[in-house]
RNA sequence: GGUGCCAUAGCCAAGUGGUAAGGCAAAGGUCUGCAACACCUCUAUCCCCAGUUCAAAUCUGGGUGGCACCU
């Protein structure tokens, strides 16, 4: 059994500052729990550690893939459960950052009879006959006669997972609830002691928001997306071409906004995937949430967060 | 000072007599194989006052505010 801590948060919410504390703290190794800071080149952008923080803390699972790359929740689980295992080994504890909330969740879940990979022909076939929406209901009500349970979790509208179900069954003849049913248990190699950063006030994360999106722009965020797209790394249908940040600067570089636009763009985007990382989070088994703001919504200092995460850790890892 | 146009949700905006489209934002939520993805839910009595009418965001008068032009 190996036992690991976990921060996770919502983006600007100041994990890497604190990931860095606690490791040094109480003796970890991180391990990225993201799905875009994993590729290369893409540092600005992802917010990664810098080569200095990287110095201070042995990271893993960070900088490898070329963004050309696509990767998978399951491809992750079986690469960080390795490096988990290996910082066990070697008498260090496993800290995973991020806030890839999908990678968490399919970390802690059991590894059993694995579902087949989802294979894009397959995909983009059915996708090309839904033209209207009585084709994407029509679909979805095929998926009810065969797996009733798992169309009830989806709306017909959301095509990619519908479509995914019904792959699942045309390829093992067996339904996505039988597999989702044998992972629900637990991963009994890997137990996690999740701390999730949240805020009182939603504005104090977004005021980090946007200073945080200036930052990175005056990092030059754009001459490094630009270096990317000239060397035909972001491809148009890749995950590296849809990371925040980088699809804006696509659009300027494509002449398709203004850089003021996309600036706006995405600032907006990034307050939209904030929202939906903490409804990940907050609603995620387990998570015990630590505010980076009191109840009066007055940010707290950076030390007191991080005494408070290390104190958390402490106690339950005793 | 005069004339004309306009006033609908936080923003943009449709609606010209029959009981307020839509988009964005905000908020809440869903979720194992593209997840920084995809998807769902949800927000008004139409600037104010008076009048006409069975019925007014829609017509009339007055007020207030804005814009344009004229002097």
């Amino acid at each position: 059994m190996i036992h690991a801590l976990a921060i996770t948060g919502p983006t600007a919410s100041g994990k890497t500052a604190i990931s860095l504390g606690v490791a040094i703290a109480l003796g970890c190794e991180i391990i990225c729990l993201d799905s875009m800071q994993i590729y290369k080149r893409m540092d600005i952008g992802t917010a990664k550690a810098t080569k200095e923080e990287q110095s201070r803390v042995p990271h893993h699972m960070l900088d490898f893939l070329s963004p050309t790359e696509n990767f998978s929740a399951q491809a992750y689980k079986e690469m960080a459960m390795e490096a988990a295992r290996d910082i066990t080994y070697r008498g260090k504890i496993p800290l995973f950052v991020g806030g890839t909330g999908l990678y968490l969740s399919t970390l802690i879940r059991p590894d059993v009879e694995q579902a087949p990979e989802s294979d894009p022909e397959y995909r983009r076939k059915l996708e090309e006959s839904l033209t209207s929406e009585e084709k994407r209901i029509e679909l979805w009500e095929r998926l009810r006669q065969i797996d009733p349970v798992s169309a009830d979790a989806v709306h017909y509208n959301n095509t990619r997972r519908v479509i995914r179900a019904l792959e699942i069954f045309d390829a093992t003849g067996k339904t996505k609830s039988y597999f989702d049913a044998l992972t629900k248990k637990k991963n009994e190699e890997l137990e996690v002691t999740h701390v999730t950063l949240d805020f009182h006030n939603r504005e104090n994360l977004y005021a980090r928001i946007n200073k945080r999106v200036d930052a990175m722009l005056e990092e030059g965020l754009f001459n490094e997306v630009k270096a990317l797209y000239e060397d035909g790394l972001l491809g148009e249908f890749t995950t590296a071409s849809q990371a925040i940040g980088y699809k804006e600067m696509i659009l300027v570089l494509r002449s398709l906004a203004t850089m003021e636009d996309a600036v706006e763009i995405l600032k907006q985007a990034t307050r939209n995937y904030a929202k939906r990382q903490l409804t990940w989070f907050r609603n995620m088994d387990g998570a015990i949430p630590v505010y980076a703001d009191d109840d009066d919504g007055n940010m707290k200092p950076a030390e007191n967060i991080l005494a408070e995460c290390i104190s958390i850790f402490r106690k339950v890892n005793k």
